[in-house]
DNA sequence: AGCACGCCGACT
DNA sequence: GTCGGCGTGCTC
C-alpha cells in the first residue's frame, strides 16, 4: 500500500502538524516515521520530522505542497524515542515540533548535511608508557598525569580529558613527544569485554548498599523506580557503579543524569576508574560537533555510559538498560524556558516506556519522590551510615531577637566567625538570594502581614507599593503600622545584607574575602580557579550564593553562616521551605571533615517556626514528613496538581484581561487562582500575569488544560499576548 | 518563529 | 519623491 501524505512536526511555535505530499519517486523506499524531511513552509525551507504517514488527508489539496527532499542518513529518530517525545508533548501541552527540535542535536536540524566523520580519540603508546610517565613526572607533573590517564583508558575523547581538568597545551606537548596519538575510530556496538571492570577500585559494600544493588539487579528486565535516600558520604556513587555492572555486562547502556554543575571531574574520574568502556558526555560545555558525537555514539550503541545534564534524557540510546538520576531534588533538572519539562519525571517516564529500572539518588530527596516512596510507588532505600572521614555538620539556630544586628550579622555569629578565623579555618557565608517579593513583617514584634482570606502572607510588590496575595490575588495598599504592636518599623522580611562584603573586609581586615556568585564567575573557568584558590586556603571568608552548596566540598570550612532563612518561611512559593531545607542540609554535608567537624549557624527571627525546629532537631527526613503533612492539608503537590499559565504583553491591561477571560468558564474538579501579577516584572514595560489551575486529579487538570488551550488560541488577544503553559511549575517568580 | 504585506515619518 | 519603521496575518 503506497502512502501519499506525511504529517510533519516543524520547528515553529505552533501546536499542530503540517501535511505534505510525497511523490512516488521520493517514496521509494517507503518513508518512515522519525525521518527528517526538507519542506517548503511559508516562503522558506525547514527541516521537520515525520510523525505520521497517511493515505488520505482532510486538508484541501491546493494547500498541500510536496516534500523537497528526504534526509537519508542513518539517523531517523528511533520509534521508542519518538513515542517518548509524543507522550511528553501531550503531558506538557507543548508543540511536538519544538520538542523534536530540542531532542535533535543542532547539526542534525540544519539544512546542510553535517560532517559525519567521528571525533578523534586519544591513545597512548603501549610499549613503555610506565617508564615514560615516571620520567615525565619529574619535570611535567600534569603532562605525566594526562599521559597516565590516556594510557589507563585507551581511547579517551577530548571532552573527557578537558572535563578531567587537562589543557590543550598539555595534550599538544605529549603529541610533540610522540607519547600519544589521535585516531579516528569507527564506532561499533559496544560489547562487554572480560576485564572491563577495574576490580581494584571496587569498594566492598555495606549491607545497606548491597541490598539496593541486589534490588535493582532483581528488577533488571522490568520497570521499577528506586529512591536512594542517602546522606552525604554514604556511598551513593558506589551503589550506582555496582548497579551498573550487570547492565553493562549484558551489553546494555546506562544513562546518568546529573545537575548542571554536578559533573565534576571527580565524578567522571570515578566512572573512568571503574569501567573500561566507552563513556560519553552530554552537557552545555560541549560544542555542536561534540554533542553530535555523543548523540550518534548513543544511537549506534557504542556509548556504554552516557553522563549528562537534563537534556540527555533525549539521547537516542537504543539499548538502554538503566537510568540513574543523581541529585534528583536538584532544580536544574527542570527546564525553565520554552519547553518546561522536569528531567527527573521525564526519566521516570522513559524508564517506564522502556521497561527498565531507574535509580533516583539524593541526600535530600524532593517531597514528590519521598511521597512516592512512602506510598510504595517507588522502592525506598535509605543509606544512613557514612564511610571514611566525612562528617555531618551540626545545624543550629541563632535567634535574631536576642542579638544586636550589625549589617545583617548577629553579635554571636560575628564572634563565631572571628574565632574560626583565629583557628585559621575558613568561614562560608550564604547570601541566600532574597525572594523577589518577600513578605512584610514588623521589626519589633515580627508580626507578618497576612491575607485574611487565605491566612498566607502578602507578597510585597516594590514597583507599585502594593501588597498582593499570591493565593487569591487580593490587593492592598502597603500599610505603615503594625496592627499588632503599633510600631511603624515594617519592612520586607530579611533585608540589610547588601554591603556585607565590604563590611566583612573591614571587620576582618587581615583576612581575605572572596565572593562567589553568578557575576563573579561569569567567565569560563573562573569558578574552577576560585575553587582551587579556596582549596589552597588563599581565602578565609567565602561569601556565596546557592552555587556554593552544590557539588563542591570544603574540608577547611568549619563554620557556615546562613544569613537569612526567613524569606523562605514566608514566601508565597510553597516550595521555598523545602528548597531551603535541601540547601541547608547539602551545605552541612559539604563543610568540614572528621578531624575538624563543621558548624552551621542559621540566623532567624522565627526560631520557634515548626519547620525550622523540625529540621534542626530531627533532620531532613522528619522535616520532609512534616512538610508533606502541610502540603496534604493544603492539597498542594504532590497531593494535588498544578499548571501555571503565564501571560505577558507590552500593554498593561492585556495579560490580566486575557487570563480573566479564561476564568469565566467552569472546569470540572479544578480550582483557579488568579490572575495575579507576576512577582517579578522582569523588564520595564513588559507586564506579566499568572493564572494557576489546580486539581486533585491529574486527569481533570489535563482536561481543563485542553479546554483552556483552545480558549486561549481563539481569544482575540491571543496574538497580542505572549502566553505559555507550565505543567508542574516550580518557579512562580517569573 | 520568520517572512511578507502594508501604511506613515526623516532622508538623498 | 523613496527608504524603512514594525503592526498584523499566515504558514500544510
Amino acid at each position: 500500500m503506497s502512502q501519499h501524505f506525511v504529517e510533519v512536526a516543524l520547528p515553529v511555535p505552533m501546536r499542530q502538524l503540517f501535511t505534505y505530499a510525497i511523490s512516488e519517486a521520493l517514496n521509494t523506499p517507503n518513508i518512515i516515521v522519525g525521518e527528517r524531511v526538507l519542506v517548503p513552509f511559508s516562503g522558506r525551507q525547514l527541516v521537520g520530522i515525520v510523525i505520521k504517514t497517511a493515505a488520505a488527508t482532510d486538508i484541501a489539496s491546493e494547500k498541500i505542497k510536496p516534500i523537497i527532499a528526504r534526509v537519508t542518513d542513518k539517523y531517523p529518530l528511533p520509534p521508542a524515542l519518538l513515542k517518548f517525545l509524543i507522550t511528553l508533548s501531550r503531558y506538557y501541552h507543548h508543540p511536538i515540533g519544538d520538542i523534536c527540535q530540542q531532542a535533535l542535536p543542532v547539526l542534525l536540524r540544519q539544512i546542510e548535511q553535517p560532517d559525519l566523520s567521528f571525533q578523534t580519540r586519544w591513545f597512548a603508546r603501549e610499549d613503555n608508557a610506565d617508564t615514560d610517565i615516571e620520567e615525565l613526572s619529574k619535570r611535567a607533573k600534569k603532562q605525566a598525569e594526562l599521559y597516565a590517564t590516556i594510557a589507563h583508558s585507551q581511547g579517551s575523547s577530548w571532552p573527557e580529558l578537558r572535563t578531567l581538568g587537562f589543557s590543550k597545551a598539555q595534550l599538544n606537548a605529549l603529541v610533540d613527544k610522540a607519547y600519544i596519538k589521535e585516531k579516528e575510530i569507527e564506532p561499533s556496538e559496544f560489547e562487554w569485554q572480560e576485564g572491563a571492570l577495574f576490580e581494584d577500585n571496587r569498594l566492598s559494600l555495606s549491607t545497606e548498599q548491597a541490598v539496593i544493588v541486589s534490588a535493582v539487579n532483581q528488577s533488571n528486565q522490568s520497570f521499577s523506580c528506586h529512591l536512594v535516600d542517602g546522606i552525604t558520604g554514604s556511598g551513593k556513587t558506589e551503589v550506582y557503579l555496582q548497579a551498573m555492572e550487570n547492565v553493562l555486562a549484558a551489553n546494555k547502556q546506562v544513562l546518568v543524569l546529573v545537575p548542571e554543575i554536578g559533573l565534576t571531574p571527580q565524578t567522571l574520574a570515578r566512572f573512568e576508574q571503574r569501567f573500561d568502556v566507552p563513556i560519553y558526555l552530554h552537557h552545555s560545555g560541549l560544542n555542536d560537533k561534540e554533542r553530535l558525537d555523543t548523540w550518534r555514539a548513543a544511537y549506534i550503541g557504542h556509548a556504554a555510559i552516557i553522563i549528562g545534564t537534563r537534556s540527555s534524557i533525549f539521547t537516542p540510546a537504543q539499548a538502554l538498560g538503566l537510568i540513574i538520576v543523581d541529585e534528583e531534588h536538584d532544580n536544574s533538572l527542570k527546564q525553565q524556558d520554552t519547553f518546561r519539562y522536569q528531567g527527573r519525571d521525564c526519566a521516570i517516564l522513559r524508564a517506564q516506556q522502556l521497561n527498565i529500572p531507574i535509580i533516583l539518588g539524593s541526600a535530600t530527596p524532593s517531597l514528590e519522590s519521598l511521597q512516592n516512596a512512602f506510598s510504595h510507588k517507588f522502592h525506598y532505600h535509605q543509606l544512613t551510615r557514612r564511610a571514611g572521614n566525612s562528617v555531618q555538620s551540626q545545624l543550629s539556630l541563632v535567634d535574631l531577637n536576642q542579638e544586636h544586628l550589625d549589617h545583617g550579622i548577629g553579635e554571636s555569629v560575628k564572634q563565631a566567625i572571628s574565632a574560626t578565623l583565629q583557628r585559621k579555618e575558613q568561614v562560608l557565608i550564604f547570601l541566600n538570594r532574597r525572594g523577589f517579593a518577600p513578605a512584610i513583617n514588623c521589626k519589633e514584634c515580627h508580626w507578618v502581614v497576612d491575607c485574611q482570606r487565605c491566612n498566607k502572607p502578602y507578597t510585597f510588590h516594590q514597583n507599585d507599593q502594593l501588597l498582593i496575595c499570591h493565593h487569591c490575588g487580593s490587593q492592598k495598599r502597603i500599610i505603615k503600622q503594625c496592627q499588632q504592636c503599633g510600631s511603624s518599623r515594617l519592612s520586607p522580611v530579611g533585608q540589610g545584607t547588601e554591603q556585607l562584603e565590604q563590611h566583612l573586609s573591614q571587620w576582618f581586615s587581615d583576612k581575605s574575602v572572596v565572593r562567589i556568585d553568578r557575576d563573579s564567575t561569569r567567565r569560563k573557568g573562573e569558578l574552577t580557579k576560585l575553587l582551587q584558590a579556596i582549596h589552597n586556603k588563599e581565602h578565609d571568608i567565602l561569601l556565596g550564593t546557592q552555587m556554593l552548596a552544590k557539588g563542591h566540598h570544603f574540608p577547611d570550612v568549619t563554620l557556615v553562616v546562613i544569613l537569612d532563612v526567613d524569606g523562605a518561611l514566608f514566601s508565597y512559593d510553597f516550595r521555598a521551605p523545602e528548597q531551603m531545607a535541601q540547601l541547608l542540609v547539602q551545605v552541612a554535608g559539604r563543610a568540614g571533615r572528621a578531624s575538624k567537624p563543621g558548624k552551621v549557624l542559621i540566623q532567624t527571627q522565627y526560631p520557634q517556626h515548626p519547620l525550622l525546629q523540625d529540621l534542626v532537631n530531627n533532620g531532613y527526613r522528619h522535616f520532609a514528613q512534616q512538610a508533606l503533612t502541610e502540603r496534604k492539608f493544603a492539597r498542594l503537590p504532590p497531593f494535588g496538581y498544578q499548571i501555571l499559565l503565564r501571560a505577558e504583553a507590552n500593554y498593561p491591561s492585556y495579560p490580566a484581561k486575557f487570563l480573566s477571560a479564561l476564568c469565566q468558564y467552569q472546569y470540572q474538579d479544578c480550582e483557579l487562582a488568579g490572575p495575579i501579577p507576576a512577582a517579578m516584572e522582569k523588564k520595564a514595560g513588559k507586564y506579566r500575569y499568572h493564572l494557576i489551575v489546580q486539581s486533585a486529579q491529574r486527569k481533570s487538570l489535563h482536561q481543563a488544560t485542553l479546554q483552556i488551550l483552545s480558549l486561549m488560541q481563539s481569544h482575540e488577544l491571543s496574538n497580542k499576548v505572549r502566553w505559555s503553559i507550565d505543567v508542574d511549575p516550580v518557579d512562580f517568580s517569573w
